[in-house]
DNA sequence: GACGTTGTTATGCAAGTGTATAAATATTGG
DNA sequence: CCAATATTTATACACTTGCATAACAACGTC
């Protein structure tokens, strides 16, 4: 019979601990939801005892909300990240900006389940509610500034009104195939997303975003 | 001092009670997403006491799924009757349809937070995941239909993967702005969803839906 | 009006919940 | 190598959870 010893540890950094703890929350609320995110479903996630989150964090509803302010951090930035990366013509900048939020690593089944389990209680937290309307609003800016360039651009002239509109319209295109590519990835072929997305801005914006290449 | 006695209580009808103890757990659910959902919460709110709930349901998880069918039935019933009720031009039809999925009822917090906390599981939950599946495939062949119609009735050709892209981009915007407008519907003025929705179909698709009432 | 059926309540239970606290050990500085 | 520190574990506690069971009382039937 053995008799079981106190078990071995390591003391991480104190902001390594943190993000490890944070992705065992992520973890866990990607696989059951919210219900799923129980201390010591994360604290076993994260290799170490329940005992520990409350030394970090001073409760279990502050790691859910650090969790929910990462994760949205993290999508709004890849989508950021797409613009960064590319060339000056406005118009292209729209198209990779539509592109990289409809392929993976946006496109991503894990991103969409913790969305969705926060997301839901956005209506009735409070919190949550005020977290997903900046996050919203920022990716919208983000957009109408875009649109925006692409008419200046192409020498056309837009209303505040209408950038308002189409950077609502193409908000909305984004987040329903983003949606629908996350559930059901497997029913689209590669890149389908993004080529339907990119069409359909087009259509609305009445230009073509990208060059034409086999012509 | 009163001695408690035994709780005055009626027998209601079978489908009755089922009907209410669903309504009470979609209740709990849009307040506190599916952790609000604890058998005692929805037998209180129901107005019976818990052990009532396993006459009716084999447990709560069936209690669960009931309530989640009967929520996703509930939204694309009200999006059909748009269909039904409306004359025969299929541009106006489509139109007709885009306007009842972006006004209320449709659009609504409660049903949004009772979708969004159960789509969460989505991904993860194949229960969920094939209910969901269906009823979205469902929705876009009925979009599919409409574009269909539209198409022909003027004198349009389209490729049948022509067809698939507009539903899919369709159903997209549809549903886009259905969360938008769920989630933050004091952003937008009364009927600016709608408007916006079928403004960006029209451009999609290249015709008008709707006729000009001031031109 | 008495009776049996069964919808409904009340109570109990084992497992799981978040949190509080004390004990133990890994790590740092001397 | 030793002492100080605070990260980490372990344990306990009050409470909630879903479910099982038995007592009860509302309703239909004779």
């Amino acid at each position: 019979m053995t008799v079981a010893g106190r078990r071995k540890f390591r003391r991480e950094g104190e902001e390594r601990r943190r993000q490890d703890l944070i992705e065992a929350t992520l973890d866990c609320v990607a696989e059951h939801g919210l219900q799923g995110a129980t201390v010591r479903a994360i604290a076993s996630r994260a290799g170490v005892t329940a005992g520990l989150i409350r030394h970090y964090f001073p409760g279990k509803e502050e790691l859910l909300q650090a969790s929910y302010a990462t994760i949205m951090g993290r999508m709004t930035e890849l989508a950021k990240t797409a613009l960064a990366t590319v060339e000056q013509d406005p118009r292209r900048r729209l198209a990779a900006f539509l592109e990289a939020s409809l392929v993976p690593p946006v496109i991503d089944v894990r991103t969409f389940s913790i969305w969705g389990s926060f997301i839901g209680r956005a209506g009735s937290d409070p919190a949550l509610g005020v977290a997903h309307r900046a996050g919203y609003l920022g990716f919208r800016d983000e957009v109408e500034t875009l649109v925006a360039e692409v008419f200046s651009g192409s020498g056309r002239l837009a209303s505040a009104g209408e950038l308002r509109r189409h950077a609502i319209a193409i908000n909305a295109i984004i987040d329903g195939l983003w949606v629908e590519g996350c559930l059901a990835g497997d029913m689209f072929e590669n890149g389908e997303l993004a080529e339907i997305g990119i069409g359909s801005v087009e259509a609305m914006l009445g230009l073509r975003l990208r060059r034409e290449e086999l012509a």
